[in-house]
DNA sequence: CAAAGTACTATACAAATGTTTAGTATAGAG
DNA sequence: CTCTATACTAAACATTTGTATAGTACTTTG
């Protein structure tokens, strides 16, 4: 076995058996449970490899509690400062949010890149076409949309024209809404008429290969 | 306050209370601190609530056991499909992995985006001037980097140049390699010499406003 | 060489905790 | 109108559990 900085092997096994049990949504082993579960035959050595573990930083002991043993983050898994978005495939109609037969899987997002939307309905789309050239958005790219976010004038958006998916530019024209296309091919004004707007994009991901 | 599906108030909110445990690291709450966080007056009508949860398949009750109240995982927090990227600052030498005086920070990306790069020491780094926005890379936006991967002709990569990151393109011409910046307004080639590149560019993250 | 740390056994106690039984009250569904 | 679900109070009991005291034995560090 592996052993984690400044501590025993004894030291690192028990660290790893508390881990696990968080990692199964568990709450932690009692002195009893870690004793049992290495084959000690009193509670009170499992209590002092903890009061070591404590002692090296790596966990907390709530004096008095039952099961009181917090494990102090070392920087991964603790803090969960992600999202999963569900990537959806084509969305013909609704809430996308609620249209869990198109769900192809989810993308792990993290928060700081939704500033805002964590709390919203959110979905994640692959582009295809190179409709959004113009604002550095490229077939391949993953884009993800907040449904709940109200549209405003320079937004791009998801929006369901003829049964498809397209990203647009919510655009303003003498006082009335369009979509716009950004790119040199596409230079059609669509009125917002019969179509629906299903997301607000919140940002873009590229793989580079 | 927002509910979750099929939940009523009253669980949404219990069943926050005890993921909130989790996020810190903690054990799951007794009935009893149930109780008191929400006002009861008696264990059983927060039994009664984490009951109900269990029964809608949000926990799962381990009977007998203190704190045996087990978060079950709604797709989410539990499977870590992503990796958390340290983010940097400006790195004026060596491997940015090692620099940790320069961490601003992590970034939490879907191992999804970052394919074989995976167990490569990576680094995020926020991008600052117009060099690249021929391929698309604008200020604001975030890069990951791989400092393990070799680079090839045409990839992105992190160098240092007078003490100053930047991002440039891997260029070839007549058999030498030379760095080349994607922006009309910048069109030097820099010889490759006395000159490092700290990481190769993987994946891209922009945050729309 | 002594002190501190590691790695345990054995026994015991008070407090913490899950659980049970017995109710009350309200709202919504069939 | 009845049944079920929600949303609690009240009191009590048997375990579970953290913790304490008292040891033994071995290893590492100053």
């Amino acid at each position: 076995m592996f052993s984690i900085e400044g501590l025993t092997l004894r030291q690192t096994e028990i660290l790893e058996f508390l881990r696990k049990f968080r990692r199964e949504g568990k709450s932690a082993p009692t002195y009893r449970e870690i004793a049992k579960h290495f084959g000690f035959k009193s509670p009170k050595a499992a209590s002092d490899h903890v009061h070591a573990l404590e002692k090296k930083g790596y966990v907390r002991r709530h004096g008095g509690r039952s099961r009181g043993i917090e494990l102090l983050s070392p920087k991964d898994t603790l803090t969960d400062n992600t999202i999963s978005v569900p990537i959806l495939g084509n969305i013909p109609a609704g809430y996308p949010a609620e249209q869990t037969e198109h769900r192809l899987g989810t993308l792990a997002v993290d928060k700081a890149m939704l500033d805002g939307s964590t709390r919203h309905r959110l979905f994640a789309l692959l582009v295809s076409g190179e409709s959004m050239e113009g604002r550095s958005i490229h077939e391949g790219d993953w884009v993800v949309a907040d449904a709940d976010l109200p549209p405003h004038e320079g937004d791009v958006v998801v929006a369901l024209i003829d049964g498809e998916n397209t990203l647009k530019t919510l655009a303003k024209q003498e006082g009335r809404f369009f979509l716009k296309a950004e790119s040199p091919k596409y230079s059609d004004l669509i009125p917002l008429k019969e179509m629906m707007i299903q997301g607000v994009v919140r940002s873009i991901f590229r793989r580079m290969y």
